[in-house]
DNA sequence: GACTTTCTTATGTATATACATATTGACAGT
DNA sequence: ACTGTCAATATGTATATACATAAGAAAGTC
């Protein structure tokens, strides 16, 4: 993917623009390892002569490296190559909808359980770090085909979202619901094996005991709790990816 | 120190750069769903206007937002608000040396078997697209206290990697020694839920069918395959977290 | 109508310029 | 030796300008 930089031009300068071409080379010494964590990369002016071009030019690509998170840069002391090692990788949460789908199969969506209650000691951890006072509580089963694909338990703060208390959730899942009401700001997910209860079990359709993908999502919108979502996948129908690559 | 009166105003116009404040504008709009995707953001010359600034300045706020892949730009068209529904968040990938330590337990490493050995066709897989010919296969222990905690398999490629030709692993775990030694460009995890089977029954010290975190990693650099490795975790003793906020 | 050509338009890139701001290093004063 | 001041410097942001390029729209041609 990477390769075959020039395209055409057998010179190989035109292909792509300059700063792409400053960014691209520059990237390459970071990731090849040329140049290591910490090492100072050539001051602005110094490439403006290196590729002969503007200030801004160079400033264009460098800033696209320092938002990528390639590089730091320190005023009047230049720009260092950060990299901790930190190996980030992306996971993308996507909808159940569209995962079934791109499995092939058709989506259905049933709703179990609603009721509209008060909190409890227990919840506290799930909404943290105000927890309402008042709650939505779902339980919802997603469909591959005839098969139960996910089941899903989840809270929702009356607080955060007012409006949830006049949606029976019979027809569209809270999660597509939520999305767009309500703009949340921060998101975890917390990813765990665990053997499947009782509950779990008869709602996948799987022996108690087996083991199951449980990714818990909490989002916030500011400091306040949204909603708490806890999705079960049975094991061997599911499993998450994420990639790193240095963009 | 005392005085001030610049930055902390709530009325917060003049805290950060203007390109900052039209990014962040269009990027609420977006996450907050107010803008669907397929929206078309108005056109940089409109918000020139509307910000009373240079295109210069719009177009830096734009192009970092197609840079972050939250809209896309056409020629003649016009910038698209693009989120495909599905959220990224980001998963740190830890050494198994620091996810002990920060338990609070003692951490100690073993290596269970070392071979070297010709690739099978069962291989190919785990280190495509180029499946090496001579590669090294490693069992391992991470144990935190006296219990173990994470089965390790790995598998590194010689040809990619010669030197671990020379390298027992008897005293280095294979993660911190790959680390460093070979630039990786290219990382991609699969994380999934199993029953433990009857060895990493044994190597964990629980009962065969327990739920156990699986994660698979396998990394690259070019091209190239560098190593697979395949950590089990007990179900109960492990849980990955990814976040997600705008930055 | 199907096709080509030309025009228009929004984005893409590059430049010179200007001033702001943070930080370093040197120099001077106590 | 400590401290404060100040100039030098690299980055940060913003502007006006210029031309390139792609793609849609409109006009012209067969």
């Amino acid at each position: 993917m990477n390769d075959s930089a020039q395209i055409e031009t057998t010179d190989g300068e035109e292909s792509t623009s300059l700063y792409q071409r400053i960014l691209n080379d520059i990237r390459g010494k970071i990731v090849s390892g040329a140049w290591a964590p910490g090492y100072r990369i050539p001051f602005e002016h110094e490439l403006t002569v290196q590729y002969d071009c503007s200030r801004m030019t160079v400033n264009k690509a460098l800033s696209q490296l320092a938002a990528a998170g390639l590089i730091e840069r320190r005023r009047r002391s230049g720009s260092f190559v950060r990299s901790p090692r930190s190996q980030a990788a992306v996971l993308e949460i996507t909808d159940i909808r569209i995962e079934v789908e791109a499995l092939g199969l058709p989506y259905r969506y049933a709703l179990e359980q609603r009721r509209e209650r008060r909190s409890q000691p227990n919840d506290a951890e799930r909404l943290s770090p105000v927890c309402p006072k008042k709650l939505v509580e779902l339980n919802c089963l997603h469909y591959a085909g005839t098969r139960p694909f996910c089941v899903e338990h989840r809270l929702i703060s009356l607080e955060t979202v007012p409006d949830a208390s006049v949606e029976t959730f019979q027809e569209i899942a809270p999660g597509p619901w939520l999305i767009g009401r309500v703009p949340w700001s921060t998101a975890e997910h917390r990813i765990s094996a665990e053997g499947a209860d009782s509950l779990m079990a008869a709602g996948l359709d799987i022996d108690e005991g087996a083991p199951c993908l449980v990714i818990e999502r909490r989002t916030w919108t500011a400091d306040l709790p949204v909603t708490y979502a806890r999705f079960i996948y049975a094991g061997v129908s599911h499993s998450l990816v994420a990639r790193f690559e240095p963009s």
